[in-house]
RNA sequence: GCGAGGGUGGCGGAACUGGCAGACGCACUAGACUUAGGAUCUAGCGGGCAACCGUGGGGGUUCAAAUCCCCCCCUUCGCACCA
């Protein structure tokens, strides 16, 4: 508009500028935004505010989950900018991980190379997107400058006695002679060979992150800006439960303690049950008649996987193992079974069996015709244990239990595990669900564990000093499946940094779980080459004020990122205990009801959008098409309608600028026009001036309260509505450009987060000097809302009959004497008597008519 | 089975503490401008001729219920033998 060239089309002269030209827009002020990094973090002063969207796999191209969790971070950083915060809104890669060595199987490229290309690509991708990250701190978890600092970390967990190794059961293809991951398997076959698979025990790593159950489970009442869904999630996941642990013991004085949370029901037991992997077993079995028939179960129930072991749907099958526990409290002499519904991994791997008292027992005890012993009566009526169809597990009083008869279960809880500390058969306990976390991968892609291992000096770690331990890069990448670590013998060969002499290294890397667990650490300070980070910049930026991404990460991601948090924290590295002081958790992208995935092919292309109808466009639509929390629906005809709100606002601009006029001088620059807020206005100005108030009222608070884009969005529409209306309909004699102008500038303000280029190509295009995101948000005008007018309701038995304007401050009887005298109104109450007349204030009248 | 969401026009969704149900957008219908329109603008748009009826169904509280209470149905997600 500054430059007015035209344009000879066939319809005659047409100013050039009147089309929004998307695609000329987006890339100028891309250029610019990439030469002159307006978006870097300032150093550490003033208000921070952390804005982190959770980094993706570099898995090629972005889809449109990603698009929609990036608009949304960049509208909330954006935004928060504006509000004259120092923002951090950095970026990186989620590097590590099995589709770069699937495709280097497949395609022969090395998944480094075959990596790097997608982060290239994916990055172009963000920046035709016109996000607004902090280049200047991306990470990629495959870097040897990050990952040395995922190997340092675990060198700590390894010292403070909180990474330790332990044979845990994998799965394991006989055919590849290698392990499998769970996504490996499909029906219980190798995914790649089609052999079944078995499971195996193999000696690997683990974090200690049961340490943390308390604190984990503890501070999730802190966390009061998380979704309860995700805390319910994770509380569940933790599954704290207390009980005793009552120290069981076979006839010939074995120990075999068992956890429950029924003390009260103990001496009802009249069977145990073992898991077939409990150690205690062999020793069991040994020499008894049924020993040959007891390993067959064994090695049968060993067989099955953990998905169909541990599914309600699978019959509870057992056998006796021929020997005999002692109950501690009564002395009762009970068979001991092994059954495969018996975890070996969670509380002793042992249970005693109360039938009477649950489910699951008394299913397995009449199948195998165990006896079924009552001990807590019910007040209403009495159990016969012959007769009972269930378990009963509802609250009653003891019976059959010795000095306990009598007594409410509910207090004999509590009282049996006390009797029980106190003849030392038993201890209170406290037991989780969650399990320490196996971080080992038998994979190529990952960061190597540093550890290294000595004939002479058994498991050495591998000095700081001597990090990183790098990833070799001529391997073989074979479909055979096995690591390709354990063949490069450059790798595994080594000298013991201990003794100096002859040394295997691991081969196993981590799970890359354990480097999305700190990288919101390392953005703080992201090129720092003697730590992960300088504590003065982690404390400054963390925790994290806003973190966004997708819901499936509710419990693994977060609970890891967490427990990493907390022990950074104890080493001193930070202060926060806690990453993520708010989180969102978007919803997902659907096409025609359903995910949108390469299979179902109802996939559409960020790129294709964006070429279409630009990055504005799709911004807008992603935004306003569904609340971020919620499930969003795709429609290409939407997202046209996006693109013809933007044509919209361009128009109404392009219009009006002749007559709002440039800025008079630079000096405004900073402040937003001001419109006089007297009554020397005409009342069509001030109505519009209350609308552009009104506006910016709702948008500040449906961004910064509710993260309701879509509802700040159709407000931003509606004042663009109206603005047509006023220039349309209104004389142009009576037309305030002040007012005008103020409009137009505080829509581009409100529009700045949503629509990052349009919005600041139009800034200029008034005669704004500076950029549009960096102006300050606007603040509306408590004066501009106020209106003379309301419009009220009037209903008669609850239903509206008329409306009535008057002015706002009107005595509510004088309101109800009006509405009572209403012609509509005496119509429906016709030959009723009045009776209550309701009058809420700027709402409505309603009379009761009887 | 347990836990947490969700159910509102043809569609996506509004309605914030009980106070005009359907904002905003899409689709659709009619018209205007036009050589043309898949551009733009104008008007209409829950159902019913109407009285009225309408927020998954049924009951209740209230002057007033999408919103609060009770019962039920459907649906999505998470966990799924954790003793």
């Amino acid at each position: 508009m500054r430059t007015r060239g035209f344009l000879i089309m066939a319809k005659g002269v047409v100013p050039v500028q009147e089309k929004y030209q998307f695609s000329a827009v987006e890339e100028k002020w891309q250029k610019k935004w990439e030469e002159e990094k307006p978006y870097e973090a300032r150093s550490n002063q003033g208000q921070k505010y952390y804005c982190l969207e959770m980094f993706p796999y570099p898995s090629g191209r972005l889809h449109m989950g990603h698009v929609r969790n990036y608009s949304i971070g960049d509208v909330v950083a954006r935004f928060h900018r504006m509000q004259g915060d120092n923002v951090i809104h950095p970026m990186g890669w989620d590097a590590f991980g099995l589709p770069a060595e699937n495709a280097a199987i497949k395609h022969g490229i090395h998944p480094a190379e075959w990596t790097w290309q997608n982060i290239d690509h994916m990055r172009a991708q963000m920046k035709r997107l016109g996000l607004s990250y902090d280049w200047s701190r991306e990470v990629a978890s495959c870097a040897p400058e990050y990952y040395r600092w995922t190997q340092w970390f675990f060198l700590q967990l390894y010292k403070k006695g909180l990474a330790y190794k332990k044979k845990a059961a994998v799965n394991w293809c006989p055919s590849c002679a290698t392990v499998l991951a769970n996504e490996q398997v499909v029906d219980g076959r190798c995914e790649r060979c089609d052999t079944e698979v078995t499971r195996t025990d193999l000696e690997q790593w683990f974090f200690k992150i049961t340490d943390y159950a308390d604190k984990l489970l503890a501070n999730l009442e802190k966390l009061t800006g998380w979704p309860d869904k995700v805390k319910i999630m994770q509380e569940n996941w933790i599954g704290r439960s207390e009980g005793v642990e009552a120290f069981f013991k076979t006839e010939n004085g074995l120990p075999l303690p068992v956890f429950t949370t029924r003390p009260d029901t103990i001496y009802g037991v009249t069977y145990m049950v073992v898991a077939p992997e409990h150690p205690v077993v062999d020793e069991l079995i040994k020499g008894t008649p049924n020993e040959a028939v007891v390993r067959r179960f064994i090695a049968e129930v060993r067989a099955q996987d953990d998905i169909t072991r541990t599914s309600t749907e699978t019959e509870k099958k057992g056998i006796f193992s021929g020997a005999y526990a002692i109950n501690p409290v009564n002395g009762a002499k009970i068979p001991i079974w092994l059954a495969n519904y018996v975890l070996a991994s969670y509380g002793t791997g042992a249970v005693m069996g109360v039938p009477a008292h649950d489910q699951r027992d008394f299913e397995f005890a009449r199948k195998y015709g165990l006896p079924v012993v009552v001990v807590i009566q019910p007040l209403d009526r009495e159990l016969d244990a012959a007769a009972m169809r269930e378990a009963y597990v509802d609250e009653g009083r003891l019976v059959r239990s010795g000095r306990f008869d009598g007594m409410e279960n509910l207090a004999a809880i509590r009282e049996i595990g006390r009797y029980m500390e106190e003849k030392g058969v038993g201890k209170r306990t406290v037991n989780y669900r969650l399990r320490d976390w196996l971080v080992s991968r038998q994979r190529y892609w990952g960061a190597p564990i540093p550890i290294v291992y000595c004939p002479e000096c058994g498991t050495v770690p591998v000095p700081e000093k001597d990090l990183p331990v790098l990833l070799p890069r001529d391997v073989e990448f074979t479909p055979h499946g096995e690591s390709p670590l354990a063949k490069s013998e450059s790798f595994v060969n080594t000298t013991c940094p201990h003794c100096g002499g002859p040394a295997r290294r691991e081969t196993d890397t981590m799970d890359t779980f354990v480097c999305s667990s700190w990288y919101f650490a390392r953005y703080t300070d992201a090129s720092n080459r003697d730590l992960p980070f300088a504590k003065a910049e982690a404390d400054y930026w963390l925790p994290v004020d806003q973190y966004i991404g997708g819901v499936e990460h509710a419990i693994l991601h977060l609970m890891y990122a967490r427990f990493f948090t907390m022990v950074m924290h104890d080493l001193g590295l930070l202060e926060t205990e806690e990453p993520f002081t708010n989180l969102l958790t978007q919803g997902m992208v659907l096409m025609e009801g359903s995910k949108m995935s390469k299979s179902r092919g109802n996939i559409v292309d960020p790129d294709e959008i964006v070429n279409t109808y630009g990055a504005d466009t799709a911004r807008l639509f992603i935004l306003f098409a569904a609340p971020p929390e919620r499930d969003l629906e795709w429609s290409e005809q939407g997202v046209e309608g996006s693109y013809r709100f933007l044509s919209r606002v361009w128009r109404l601009v392009a219009d009006l600028e002749p007559r709002i006029g440039t800025a008079p001088d630079d000096s405004r620059s900073g402040k937003v026009a001001q419109a006089g807020t007297g009554g020397d206005l005409p009342r069509s100005a001030r109505d519009l001036r209350r609308q552009t108030h009104l506006t910016i009222k709702k948008v500040s608070e449906d961004i910064s309260q509710r993260f309701n884009f879509n509802t700040a969005i159709s407000s931003i529409m509606e004042l663009v509505n109206a603005a047509y209306l006023y220039k349309d309909r209104v004389p142009v004699e009576e037309q305030v450009p002040g007012v005008l102008r103020e409009l137009v500038e505080t829509l581009l303000l409100l529009l700045a987060p949503f629509a990052p280029h349009l919005t600041e190509e139009l800034w200029h295009e008034l005669g704004n000097a500076r950029s549009i995101h960096g102006m300050p948000w606007p603040r509306y005008d408590p004066a501009a809302l106020a209106a003379e007018e309301v419009t009220i309701v009037v209903q008669v038995n609850g239903k509206v009959r008329d409306r009535l304007t008057v002015p706002i401050e009107i005595d509510p009887e004088e309101l109800k004497e009006m509405a009572l005298g209403m012609e509509k109104v005496r119509e429906f109450i016709g030959g009723k008597s009045v009776g209550n007349v309701v009058v809420v204030p700027k709402k409505l009248v309603n009379i009761v008519a009887r």
